[in-house]
DNA sequence: TAGATTGTTAATCGATTAACAATC
DNA sequence: TAGATTGTTAATCGATTAACAATC
Protein backbone atom coordinates (compact mmCIF):
# COMPACT_ATOMS: atom_id res chain seq x y z
CA UNK A 1 0.00 0.00 0.00
CA UNK A 2 1.77 3.24 -1.16
CA UNK A 3 1.68 6.09 1.27
CA UNK A 4 0.96 9.18 -0.40
CA UNK A 5 1.69 12.53 1.76
CA UNK A 6 -1.17 13.99 2.76
CA UNK A 7 -1.65 17.79 2.56
CA UNK A 8 -1.92 19.01 6.24
CA UNK A 9 -5.39 21.21 4.87
CA UNK A 10 -6.72 17.80 4.40
CA UNK A 11 -6.27 16.39 7.45
CA UNK A 12 -7.34 19.51 9.71
CA UNK A 13 -10.90 18.73 7.83
CA UNK A 14 -11.36 15.18 8.89
CA UNK A 15 -12.98 16.21 12.26
CA UNK A 16 -15.53 17.76 11.08
CA UNK A 17 -16.51 15.28 8.72
CA UNK A 18 -16.03 13.05 12.05
CA UNK A 19 -18.44 15.22 13.88
CA UNK A 20 -20.97 15.87 10.67
CA UNK A 21 -21.12 12.32 10.11
CA UNK A 22 -21.49 11.31 14.10
CA UNK A 23 -24.43 13.89 14.13
CA UNK A 24 -25.98 12.15 11.14
CA UNK A 25 -25.65 9.06 13.17
CA UNK A 26 -27.56 9.98 15.91
CA UNK A 27 -29.84 11.39 13.79
CA UNK A 28 -30.25 7.88 12.40
CA UNK A 29 -29.44 8.40 8.97
CA UNK A 30 -27.73 5.68 7.20
CA UNK A 31 -26.50 7.03 3.70
CA UNK A 32 -25.76 10.44 2.56
CA UNK A 33 -23.90 12.01 -0.52
CA UNK A 34 -21.49 14.17 -0.99
CA UNK A 35 -24.06 16.69 -2.50
CA UNK A 36 -26.17 16.50 0.21
CA UNK A 37 -22.91 16.53 3.18
CA UNK A 38 -21.76 19.46 1.45
CA UNK A 39 -25.07 21.25 1.46
CA UNK A 40 -24.73 20.96 5.07
CA UNK A 41 -21.28 21.41 5.97
CA UNK A 42 -20.97 24.17 3.39
CA UNK A 43 -18.33 23.34 1.40
CA UNK A 44 -18.18 21.30 -2.31
CA UNK A 45 -18.80 18.23 -3.04
CA UNK A 46 -16.18 18.06 -4.58
CA UNK A 47 -13.94 19.03 -2.33
CA UNK A 48 -15.53 15.78 0.12
CA UNK A 49 -14.73 13.39 -2.58
CA UNK A 50 -11.59 14.44 -3.19
CA UNK A 51 -10.67 14.93 0.53
CA UNK A 52 -12.21 10.95 0.88
CA UNK A 53 -10.34 9.32 -1.96
CA UNK A 54 -7.01 10.45 0.19
CA UNK A 55 -7.50 7.53 1.61
CA UNK A 56 -9.83 5.19 -0.25
CA UNK A 57 -13.61 4.39 -1.79
CA UNK A 58 -15.55 4.68 0.77
CA UNK A 59 -18.76 5.47 -1.62
CA UNK A 60 -20.72 3.59 -4.04
CA UNK A 61 -21.70 5.27 -7.29
CA UNK A 62 -25.29 5.69 -7.45
CA UNK A 63 -25.83 5.37 -3.55
CA UNK A 64 -23.42 7.73 -1.93
CA UNK A 65 -21.59 6.95 1.15
CA UNK A 66 -23.12 4.61 3.93
CA UNK A 67 -22.79 6.86 6.98
CA UNK A 68 -22.14 4.95 9.87
CA UNK A 69 -19.49 3.19 7.77
CA UNK A 70 -17.70 6.56 6.51
CA UNK A 71 -17.49 7.71 10.29
CA UNK A 72 -16.04 4.74 11.53
CA UNK A 73 -13.27 4.46 9.00
CA UNK A 74 -12.56 8.20 9.42
CA UNK A 75 -12.25 8.00 12.93
CA UNK A 76 -9.72 4.86 12.03
CA UNK A 77 -7.51 6.94 10.04
CA UNK A 78 -7.49 9.57 12.88
CA UNK A 79 -6.44 7.07 15.12
CA UNK A 80 -9.14 7.47 17.69
CA UNK A 81 -9.99 3.79 17.79
CA UNK A 82 -7.04 2.62 19.85
CA UNK A 83 -6.73 4.19 22.93
CA UNK A 84 -3.58 6.83 24.18
CA UNK A 85 -2.76 7.17 27.43
CA UNK A 86 -2.09 10.95 27.74
CA UNK A 87 -0.69 13.28 30.78
CA UNK A 88 -1.44 16.43 31.39
CA UNK A 89 1.60 18.81 32.39
CA UNK A 90 0.24 21.92 34.45
CA UNK A 91 -2.20 21.71 36.63
CA UNK A 92 -3.53 25.39 36.51
CA UNK A 93 -6.95 26.42 35.27
CA UNK A 94 -6.71 25.11 32.28
CA UNK A 95 -4.82 22.05 32.82
CA UNK A 96 -7.65 21.52 35.23
CA UNK A 97 -10.35 22.35 32.58
CA UNK A 98 -8.83 20.12 30.15
CA UNK A 99 -8.65 17.38 32.34
CA UNK A 100 -12.43 17.28 33.42
CA UNK A 101 -12.77 17.00 29.42
CA UNK A 102 -14.05 13.76 28.06
CA UNK A 103 -11.37 12.78 25.89
CA UNK A 104 -11.70 9.22 26.28
CA UNK A 105 -14.46 9.55 23.37
CA UNK A 106 -11.99 10.41 21.38
CA UNK A 107 -9.20 7.65 22.24
CA UNK A 108 -7.07 9.86 24.61
CA UNK A 109 -7.41 8.43 28.01
CA UNK A 110 -5.80 10.94 31.12
CA UNK A 111 -3.58 8.65 33.69
CA UNK A 112 -1.73 11.30 35.17
CA UNK A 113 -1.91 15.67 36.38
CA UNK A 114 1.03 16.80 37.02
CA UNK A 115 2.34 20.59 38.94
CA UNK A 116 5.23 22.49 40.47
CA UNK A 117 3.10 23.78 42.96
CA UNK A 118 2.85 21.16 46.55
CA UNK A 119 -0.63 23.25 47.53
CA UNK A 120 -1.87 21.15 44.45
CA UNK A 121 -0.51 17.75 45.48
CA UNK A 122 -2.61 15.23 45.93
CA UNK A 123 -5.77 17.40 45.12
CA UNK A 124 -8.25 14.82 42.62
CA UNK A 125 -9.43 16.59 39.23
CA UNK A 126 -11.96 13.83 37.42
CA UNK A 127 -10.61 10.60 39.68
CA UNK A 128 -6.79 11.45 38.96
CA UNK A 129 -4.14 13.07 41.66
CA UNK A 130 -2.56 16.40 40.94
CA UNK A 131 1.28 14.61 41.36
CA UNK A 132 4.81 16.60 41.69
CA UNK A 133 6.65 16.92 38.40
CA UNK A 134 9.51 15.59 40.16
CA UNK A 135 7.63 11.86 40.02
CA UNK A 136 7.35 12.46 36.09
CA UNK A 137 10.05 10.82 34.45
CA UNK A 138 9.39 7.43 36.40
CA UNK A 139 5.86 7.69 35.89
CA UNK A 140 6.37 8.31 31.72
CA UNK A 141 8.30 5.21 32.38
CA UNK A 142 6.20 3.19 34.13
CA UNK A 143 2.93 3.43 31.88
CA UNK A 144 4.15 3.63 28.62
CA UNK A 145 3.19 7.34 27.64
CA UNK A 146 3.52 8.71 24.41
CA UNK A 147 1.35 11.63 24.81
CA UNK A 148 1.39 14.93 26.80
CA UNK A 149 -0.68 17.95 27.22
CA UNK A 150 1.57 21.37 28.63
CA UNK A 151 -0.11 23.47 29.88
CA UNK A 152 2.49 25.44 31.99
CA UNK A 153 3.53 29.13 31.80
CA UNK A 154 5.86 29.78 28.97
CA UNK A 155 9.20 30.26 30.57
CA UNK A 156 9.39 26.58 31.61
CA UNK A 157 7.29 24.95 28.46
CA UNK A 158 10.99 24.58 26.20
CA UNK A 159 12.82 22.76 28.41
CA UNK A 160 9.95 20.88 29.85
CA UNK A 161 9.19 19.76 26.21
CA UNK A 162 13.15 18.62 25.77
CA UNK A 163 12.80 16.65 28.93
CA UNK A 164 9.30 15.25 28.06
CA UNK A 165 11.07 14.42 24.63
CA UNK A 166 14.38 12.43 26.31
CA UNK A 167 11.41 10.66 28.28
CA UNK A 168 9.73 9.13 25.64
CA UNK A 169 6.73 11.08 24.51
CA UNK A 170 5.94 11.41 20.90
CA UNK A 171 3.34 13.88 20.72
CA UNK A 172 2.45 17.36 22.77
CA UNK A 173 -0.75 18.90 22.99
CA UNK A 174 1.14 22.54 23.43
CA UNK A 175 -1.33 25.08 25.20
CA UNK A 176 2.29 27.43 26.14
CA UNK A 177 2.49 30.83 23.83
CA UNK A 178 5.45 29.46 22.06
CA UNK A 179 6.88 27.05 19.65
CA UNK A 180 8.68 24.10 20.66
CA UNK A 181 12.28 23.34 19.43
CA UNK A 182 11.98 19.30 19.22
CA UNK A 183 13.46 16.74 16.37
CA UNK A 184 11.50 16.08 13.94
CA UNK A 185 9.66 12.87 15.43
CA UNK A 186 7.86 14.60 18.07
CA UNK A 187 4.59 15.80 17.10
CA UNK A 188 3.75 18.91 18.14
CA UNK A 189 0.31 20.45 17.94
CA UNK A 190 0.04 23.99 19.07
CA UNK A 191 -3.06 25.72 20.65
CA UNK A 192 -2.52 29.23 21.22
CA UNK A 193 -5.38 30.19 22.21
CA UNK A 194 -4.57 34.04 22.54
CA UNK A 195 -3.50 34.27 18.90
CA UNK A 196 -6.97 32.89 17.88
CA UNK A 197 -8.68 35.61 19.65
CA UNK A 198 -6.18 38.04 17.82
CA UNK A 199 -7.66 36.50 14.47
CA UNK A 200 -11.21 37.14 16.24
CA UNK A 201 -10.00 40.79 16.64
CA UNK A 202 -8.38 41.56 13.13
CA UNK A 203 -12.24 40.11 11.66
CA UNK A 204 -14.39 42.28 13.82
CA UNK A 205 -12.33 45.11 13.22
CA UNK A 206 -12.13 44.51 9.45
CA UNK A 207 -15.58 43.43 9.45
CA UNK A 208 -17.77 44.33 6.56
CA UNK A 209 -14.83 45.66 4.63
CA UNK A 210 -15.29 42.03 2.86
CA UNK A 211 -17.56 39.17 2.59
CA UNK A 212 -16.51 36.73 5.62
CA UNK A 213 -19.50 33.88 5.17
CA UNK A 214 -19.28 30.44 6.26
CA UNK A 215 -15.84 29.94 5.10
CA UNK A 216 -14.95 31.04 8.94
CA UNK A 217 -16.19 27.81 9.82
CA UNK A 218 -13.22 25.99 7.99
CA UNK A 219 -10.46 28.29 9.82
CA UNK A 220 -8.90 26.55 12.77
CA UNK B 1 -7.31 54.07 0.84
CA UNK B 2 -8.10 50.79 -1.46
CA UNK B 3 -8.69 48.17 0.76
CA UNK B 4 -8.07 44.59 -0.79
CA UNK B 5 -9.28 41.26 0.60
CA UNK B 6 -6.46 39.88 2.39
CA UNK B 7 -6.08 35.89 2.66
CA UNK B 8 -7.30 34.12 5.79
CA UNK B 9 -3.79 32.29 5.45
CA UNK B 10 -2.29 35.45 5.56
CA UNK B 11 -4.38 36.82 8.68
CA UNK B 12 -3.47 33.81 10.51
CA UNK B 13 0.27 34.68 10.90
CA UNK B 14 0.16 37.87 12.00
CA UNK B 15 -0.28 36.98 15.35
CA UNK B 16 2.85 34.68 14.96
CA UNK B 17 4.67 37.18 13.75
CA UNK B 18 3.75 39.74 16.21
CA UNK B 19 4.26 37.14 19.50
CA UNK B 20 8.38 36.91 17.56
CA UNK B 21 8.90 40.70 17.30
CA UNK B 22 6.93 41.06 20.97
CA UNK B 23 10.19 38.96 22.09
CA UNK B 24 12.65 40.62 20.15
CA UNK B 25 11.55 43.91 21.69
CA UNK B 26 11.75 42.01 25.05
CA UNK B 27 15.42 41.15 24.36
CA UNK B 28 16.03 45.51 23.36
CA UNK B 29 16.81 43.73 18.97
CA UNK B 30 16.00 47.08 17.01
CA UNK B 31 16.08 46.20 13.77
CA UNK B 32 15.50 42.89 11.87
CA UNK B 33 15.97 41.65 8.29
CA UNK B 34 13.25 40.10 6.25
CA UNK B 35 16.09 36.86 6.20
CA UNK B 36 17.00 36.80 10.04
CA UNK B 37 13.67 36.71 11.10
CA UNK B 38 12.59 34.11 8.61
CA UNK B 39 15.27 31.62 9.85
CA UNK B 40 13.99 32.08 13.60
CA UNK B 41 10.56 31.22 12.52
CA UNK B 42 11.33 28.85 10.00
CA UNK B 43 9.45 30.34 7.45
CA UNK B 44 10.73 32.12 4.19
CA UNK B 45 11.75 35.57 4.26
CA UNK B 46 10.04 35.77 0.90
CA UNK B 47 6.77 34.98 2.64
CA UNK B 48 7.52 37.60 5.26
CA UNK B 49 7.91 40.27 2.71
CA UNK B 50 4.80 39.48 0.76
CA UNK B 51 2.59 39.29 4.17
CA UNK B 52 3.56 42.43 5.13
CA UNK B 53 3.62 44.16 1.83
CA UNK B 54 -0.37 43.23 2.11
CA UNK B 55 -0.73 46.30 4.78
CA UNK B 56 2.23 48.87 3.83
CA UNK B 57 5.88 49.29 3.66
CA UNK B 58 6.58 48.60 7.18
CA UNK B 59 10.83 48.14 6.44
CA UNK B 60 13.41 50.00 4.61
CA UNK B 61 15.78 49.25 1.91
CA UNK B 62 19.40 48.07 2.96
CA UNK B 63 18.08 48.28 6.64
CA UNK B 64 15.66 45.62 7.69
CA UNK B 65 12.51 46.67 9.65
CA UNK B 66 12.53 48.20 13.42
CA UNK B 67 11.14 45.98 15.33
CA UNK B 68 9.01 48.02 17.92
CA UNK B 69 6.94 50.07 14.77
CA UNK B 70 6.75 46.71 12.92
CA UNK B 71 5.42 45.26 16.30
CA UNK B 72 3.30 48.17 17.28
CA UNK B 73 1.48 48.41 13.31
CA UNK B 74 1.24 44.53 13.44
CA UNK B 75 -0.91 45.20 16.80
CA UNK B 76 -2.77 48.06 15.30
CA UNK B 77 -3.62 45.67 12.12
CA UNK B 78 -5.23 42.95 14.53
CA UNK B 79 -6.95 45.77 16.39
CA UNK B 80 -5.03 44.92 19.58
CA UNK B 81 -4.86 49.33 20.27
CA UNK B 82 -8.58 49.31 21.01
CA UNK B 83 -9.97 47.90 24.09
CA UNK B 84 -12.86 45.43 23.53
CA UNK B 85 -15.18 44.68 26.47
CA UNK B 86 -15.83 40.74 26.77
CA UNK B 87 -18.06 38.47 28.31
CA UNK B 88 -17.84 35.27 28.92
CA UNK B 89 -21.02 32.73 28.94
CA UNK B 90 -20.64 29.52 30.44
CA UNK B 91 -18.72 29.49 33.83
CA UNK B 92 -17.74 26.03 33.96
CA UNK B 93 -14.38 24.93 33.96
CA UNK B 94 -13.33 26.00 30.76
CA UNK B 95 -15.03 29.39 31.03
CA UNK B 96 -13.39 29.68 34.63
CA UNK B 97 -9.95 29.27 33.32
CA UNK B 98 -10.15 31.51 30.59
CA UNK B 99 -11.51 34.37 32.73
CA UNK B 100 -8.21 33.82 34.47
CA UNK B 101 -6.61 34.34 31.35
CA UNK B 102 -4.67 38.01 31.02
CA UNK B 103 -6.56 39.04 27.38
CA UNK B 104 -6.08 42.79 28.33
CA UNK B 105 -2.84 42.35 26.61
CA UNK B 106 -4.11 41.82 23.76
CA UNK B 107 -7.24 44.34 24.34
CA UNK B 108 -10.19 42.31 25.36
CA UNK B 109 -11.45 42.78 29.25
CA UNK B 110 -13.62 40.38 30.92
CA UNK B 111 -16.40 42.62 32.38
CA UNK B 112 -18.84 39.38 32.70
CA UNK B 113 -19.39 36.08 33.45
CA UNK B 114 -22.91 34.07 33.04
CA UNK B 115 -23.76 30.88 33.85
CA UNK B 116 -27.26 29.47 34.14
CA UNK B 117 -26.42 27.28 37.86
CA UNK B 118 -27.57 28.79 40.34
CA UNK B 119 -24.86 27.70 42.47
CA UNK B 120 -22.45 29.62 40.54
CA UNK B 121 -24.26 32.87 41.53
CA UNK B 122 -21.71 35.53 42.92
CA UNK B 123 -18.27 33.59 42.80
CA UNK B 124 -16.05 35.44 41.42
CA UNK B 125 -13.45 34.64 39.53
CA UNK B 126 -10.78 37.24 38.77
CA UNK B 127 -12.73 39.75 40.19
CA UNK B 128 -15.81 39.55 38.10
CA UNK B 129 -18.70 37.59 40.00
CA UNK B 130 -20.32 35.13 38.03
CA UNK B 131 -24.12 36.64 36.96
CA UNK B 132 -27.36 34.35 35.89
CA UNK B 133 -28.10 34.20 31.91
CA UNK B 134 -31.32 36.10 32.69
CA UNK B 135 -29.59 39.23 33.59
CA UNK B 136 -27.10 38.93 30.35
CA UNK B 137 -29.27 40.87 27.75
CA UNK B 138 -29.76 43.77 30.13
CA UNK B 139 -25.51 43.39 31.13
CA UNK B 140 -24.92 43.50 26.74
CA UNK B 141 -26.84 46.44 26.30
CA UNK B 142 -25.80 48.40 29.84
CA UNK B 143 -22.22 48.05 28.93
CA UNK B 144 -21.76 48.02 24.82
CA UNK B 145 -20.15 45.01 24.55
CA UNK B 146 -19.62 43.40 21.24
CA UNK B 147 -17.46 40.53 21.54
CA UNK B 148 -18.74 37.07 23.80
CA UNK B 149 -16.93 33.55 24.61
CA UNK B 150 -19.09 30.76 24.33
CA UNK B 151 -18.20 27.95 26.60
CA UNK B 152 -21.90 26.32 27.37
CA UNK B 153 -22.50 22.46 26.42
CA UNK B 154 -23.00 21.93 22.39
CA UNK B 155 -26.52 21.77 23.15
CA UNK B 156 -26.96 24.72 24.03
CA UNK B 157 -24.52 26.72 22.25
CA UNK B 158 -26.96 27.54 18.95
CA UNK B 159 -29.38 29.15 20.85
CA UNK B 160 -27.08 31.34 22.67
CA UNK B 161 -25.45 32.56 19.76
CA UNK B 162 -28.76 33.16 18.12
CA UNK B 163 -30.10 35.52 20.75
CA UNK B 164 -26.27 36.50 21.47
CA UNK B 165 -26.51 38.14 17.76
CA UNK B 166 -30.01 40.05 18.37
CA UNK B 167 -28.34 41.80 21.29
CA UNK B 168 -25.95 43.24 19.31
CA UNK B 169 -23.02 40.90 20.14
CA UNK B 170 -20.59 41.43 16.64
CA UNK B 171 -18.07 38.71 17.65
CA UNK B 172 -18.26 35.30 19.22
CA UNK B 173 -15.32 33.21 20.32
CA UNK B 174 -16.45 29.75 20.00
CA UNK B 175 -15.46 27.12 22.36
CA UNK B 176 -18.47 25.03 21.78
CA UNK B 177 -18.17 21.61 19.35
CA UNK B 178 -20.38 22.97 17.20
CA UNK B 179 -20.69 25.44 14.21
CA UNK B 180 -23.04 28.60 15.06
CA UNK B 181 -25.39 29.60 12.08
CA UNK B 182 -25.41 33.28 12.51
CA UNK B 183 -25.46 36.14 9.56
CA UNK B 184 -22.96 36.89 7.96
CA UNK B 185 -21.82 40.61 9.83
CA UNK B 186 -21.65 38.44 12.95
CA UNK B 187 -17.63 37.00 13.05
CA UNK B 188 -16.95 33.36 14.31
CA UNK B 189 -13.84 32.23 15.48
CA UNK B 190 -14.25 28.21 16.24
CA UNK B 191 -12.17 26.70 18.51
CA UNK B 192 -12.34 23.21 18.58
CA UNK B 193 -10.21 21.58 21.26
CA UNK B 194 -11.41 17.83 20.44
CA UNK B 195 -10.44 18.31 16.52
CA UNK B 196 -7.21 19.50 17.25
CA UNK B 197 -6.29 16.55 19.34
CA UNK B 198 -7.53 14.88 16.62
CA UNK B 199 -5.20 15.97 14.21
CA UNK B 200 -2.80 15.75 16.63
CA UNK B 201 -3.40 11.91 16.62
CA UNK B 202 -3.50 11.54 13.52
CA UNK B 203 0.18 12.53 13.10
CA UNK B 204 1.33 10.29 16.26
CA UNK B 205 -0.28 7.55 14.34
CA UNK B 206 1.19 8.48 10.92
CA UNK B 207 4.43 9.86 12.15
CA UNK B 208 7.38 8.72 10.11
CA UNK B 209 5.57 8.07 7.12
CA UNK B 210 6.27 11.30 5.70
CA UNK B 211 8.11 14.41 6.78
CA UNK B 212 6.70 16.72 9.14
CA UNK B 213 8.64 19.21 10.33
CA UNK B 214 8.17 22.57 11.64
CA UNK B 215 5.55 23.09 9.07
CA UNK B 216 3.02 22.12 12.15
CA UNK B 217 4.13 25.45 14.09
CA UNK B 218 1.90 26.92 11.82
CA UNK B 219 -1.31 24.58 11.25
CA UNK B 220 -3.15 26.12 13.82
C1' DT C 1 29.65 55.07 -3.42
C1' DA C 2 29.01 49.98 -2.38
C1' DG C 3 26.40 46.73 0.15
C1' DA C 4 22.27 45.34 1.94
C1' DT C 5 17.64 44.53 1.88
C1' DT C 6 13.27 45.93 0.72
C1' DG C 7 8.93 46.05 -2.29
C1' DT C 8 7.05 43.89 -6.10
C1' DT C 9 6.65 41.27 -10.29
C1' DA C 10 7.06 36.79 -12.36
C1' DA C 11 7.37 31.72 -11.88
C1' DT C 12 6.14 27.78 -9.46
C1' DC C 13 3.70 25.02 -6.77
C1' DG C 14 -0.31 23.14 -4.50
C1' DA C 15 -5.12 23.07 -3.43
C1' DT C 16 -9.78 23.61 -4.93
C1' DT C 17 -13.34 23.15 -8.21
C1' DA C 18 -15.42 21.40 -12.41
C1' DA C 19 -16.41 17.84 -15.44
C1' DC C 20 -17.38 13.32 -16.78
C1' DA C 21 -16.63 8.44 -17.60
C1' DA C 22 -17.25 4.45 -14.70
C1' DT C 23 -20.45 1.84 -12.24
C1' DC C 24 -23.67 0.76 -8.72
C1' DT D 1 -32.39 -0.67 -17.76
C1' DA D 2 -32.32 4.36 -16.20
C1' DG D 3 -30.94 7.40 -12.68
C1' DA D 4 -27.84 8.65 -9.38
C1' DT D 5 -23.54 9.41 -7.62
C1' DT D 6 -19.02 8.08 -7.10
C1' DG D 7 -13.87 8.11 -8.21
C1' DT D 8 -10.74 10.51 -10.86
C1' DT D 9 -8.79 13.42 -14.40
C1' DA D 10 -8.45 18.04 -16.14
C1' DA D 11 -9.00 23.07 -15.45
C1' DT D 12 -8.86 26.80 -12.48
C1' DC D 13 -7.67 29.34 -8.88
C1' DG D 14 -4.85 31.00 -5.12
C1' DA D 15 -0.81 30.90 -2.30
C1' DT D 16 4.07 30.43 -1.94
C1' DT D 17 8.62 31.07 -3.56
C1' DA D 18 12.11 33.06 -6.49
C1' DA D 19 14.12 36.82 -8.69
C1' DC D 20 15.49 41.38 -9.23
C1' DA D 21 15.06 46.32 -9.92
C1' DA D 22 14.49 50.08 -6.71
C1' DT D 23 16.49 52.45 -3.04
C1' DC D 24 18.12 53.27 1.51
Amino acid sequence: MSEREISSAVIRRLPRYYRYLGELLENNVVRISSKELSIRMKVTASQIRQDLNNFGGFGQQGYGYNVEYLHDEIGKILGLDATQNMIIIGAGNLGQALANYDFDRIGFKVIGIFDINPRLEGLAVRGVEIQMVDTLEQFIKDHEIHVATLTVPKKQARSIAKQLETWGIRAIWNFAPTDLHLSEDVCVKNVHLDESLMTLSYNLRHRGKEKYSYKSYMED
